[in-house]
DNA sequence: CGTCAGCTTGACTCATCTCAACTAGGGTGG
DNA sequence: CCACCCTAGTTGAGATGAGTCAAGCTGACG
């Protein structure tokens, strides 16, 4: 099921300097040296898909950066309703806050890898090196942009602006790396887009077939292809 | 209008060493020899209320600490549709990012005070002052973990416990700054307040009087009067 | 004392949810 | 290899929470 590329001896030992999604991640602030250090830190993790990462509360032993796969991340309130908070990507960071104790729970969607540092050497490394804190800090108030952004999502748009809107953020992130912007794979289930997108599943699944029926998108299996982006942008309302 | 603390000697030329909200802000990770340095940055900015601080977009030429007031922090969509992403109280930094430009608009909802750092001044600072990049990292990633909260309310509560949640939140907050937990004050109008939970003023306004109706809160003048604090959280859901 | 912004309330509408039936693959075990 | 089951998805019909539109109230301010 996995892309070749996720072959168990992609990174061993924790390669750093050979790592695919190195660019995009918060390890690209590193020099040589500095990565041998990380690298000494590194270890393999691998997830199956629908299962638990990690979740909200527990010790945050751990910090990861995903090399491979899809994962969600998310809150859950007492009475079982989600809210997933952001979906990860290859290059993505779990982590940023270098707390105690998980804000969020996390589950593979897909078969995840992902590269493991043990959360107290990290922070240690993190106070050695001031432009990994600056990095990381980056990496922070990025994603915090973002989260303003899906507040405004949540919030202040309809049913056929959120679906739009996802297409259209999923396909800019899978663009950045390398991915197809046509046709867009799905491995989240309509009940994770419905609890991204603040909606429920039957709605989701009415929009897909309302912007198939306008020739915007094509549903297809495990995912969707993208026939008119510019009207797919319109639909979007910015 | 604005309490007697807010006189305009407050803090004359930067006074960080005497500043009512430093233990609360970001300055608090700063030692007396940093204090004043950044003293040395500060100057005092007030904006009246219902005026713009900053627009979303703008060249970011200045980074901010609320000293006094309230402001809210928002963005808008192209057609006028706004969300408040956050409340601004005393202590709360504006600009974390240290970007160019601002990624949100804020207003002061009533009169504000505030402490001005020049961005590219504060952000040297900050490369010289790695445990003051640390303080801002960790007040980005709390931020962060009040904006997946707010996700959460925006895109799987319903009105009801918006508002609960609201003034729960609200609550908390002016209880740290050692205001009062019984008689909150509400500067901002039904439609911030609308804004900021994803709903309207009408629907605002019908949950505050079901609200009373059920003697949970007593609405008076500019604000609400908490009767039933417990009963306030289990409307909130958690 | 008049005007106006902010708030409340009522009546009605509608977008989305809820409940339910049905379809399509994929995997499993006899 | 087929029959079954199970998960995921689609679609329909009806319910409803929140929105919209509109009227009226009230305290602040000039």
């Amino acid at each position: 099921m996995l892309p070749e590329s996720r072959d168990p001896t992609h990174c061993p030992q924790g390669r750093c300097s050979v790592c695919r999604v190195r660019s995009v991640s918060v390890c690209a602030a590193l020099d040589r040296s500095e990565l041998d250090r990380l690298e000494a830190l590194a270890e393999n993790a691998v997830f199956a898909g629908k299962t638990t990462m990690l979740m909200q509360g527990d010790p945050a032993d751990a910090v990861y950066t995903i090399t491979e796969g899809t994962a969600r991340l998310y809150r859950l309130l007492p009475d079982g309703r989600c809210q997933i908070v952001r979906f990860l990507l290859p290059g993505d960071f779990i982590g940023l806050s270098l707390s105690e104790h998980y804000a969020f729970s996390a589950d593979a969607v897909e078969p995840v890898a992902a590269c493991r540092f043990g959360r107290s050497a990290f922070s240690g490394l993190v106070d050695r090196m001031p432009h990994l804190l600056r990095r990381l800090h980056e990496a922070a108030t990025h994603e915090l942009t973002l989260a303003q952004d899906h507040m405004v999502l949540l919030g202040r748009r309809t049913a056929e602006e959120k679906v739009a809107a996802f297409l259209l953020g999923l396909r800019k992130r899978l663009g950045h790396l390398g991915r197809s912007t046509v046709m867009l794979h799905l491995p989240m289930t309509r009940q994770d887009i419905a609890d991204y997108l603040g909606l429920t599943l039957e709605t989701v699944s009415r929009t897909f077939s309302k912007l198939a029926g306008d020739k915007v998108i094509l549903v297809v299996r495990n995912g969707i292809q993208v026939l008119n982006p510019r009207r797919l942008e319109d639909l979007a309302a910015a």
